[in-house]
DNA sequence: ATGTGACTCAAAGTCCGTG
DNA sequence: ACACGGACTTTGAGTCACA
């Protein structure tokens, strides 16, 4: 599952993952609930949360979306 | 290259081109340069500007580095 | 300097499960 | 409720030739 990523992406997945993760508990949410209302697998959620994948434009989006923030809140 | 995408992720991707090729023109640089810069290949960097990519975290926080500016400038 | 189609292939993303 | 894996399918990454 792991690519070979620079420490330096790493930290940058794992940050995205992290504030992710952030805003849904402030939503008092599941990852399987997040999972449900974007359209995503809850197991890839997860992943992304551990800052283990590299989640595409779109799919930024529909998390936004679904955590009804501005997708920018995601990038801080 | 036209993946099914529904007419709104058509205008997210558009959006955040249009976004992207603002913030590469105040800066003078043509789209050969902010590859260059970045890393990414030019004729991929014209298809993300003009929404026919859907970019992923890392390349787009690639953009950012490289333009000087926070990622959440680009969602905007 | 940019738009575009076609291409390869690695990775995005799904779906099944386990502890 | 979440981490993690295996086996899959689809799409993004990256490149090229040409307009």
């Amino acid at each position: 599952m792991e690519t070979t990523l620079t420490p330096e992406q790493k930290t940058d997945l794992q940050k995205f993952g992290r504030r992710l993760a952030l805003l849904r508990k402030e939503r008092g949410w599941s990852q399987e609930r997040l999972a449900l209302e974007s359209g995503l697998a809850r197991s890839y959620l997860g992943g992304v949360e551990r800052g283990q994948r590299n989640i595409a434009l779109l799919n930024i989006l529909r998390l936004a979306r679904s955590l009804e923030c501005e997708p920018n809140e995601l990038f801080s």
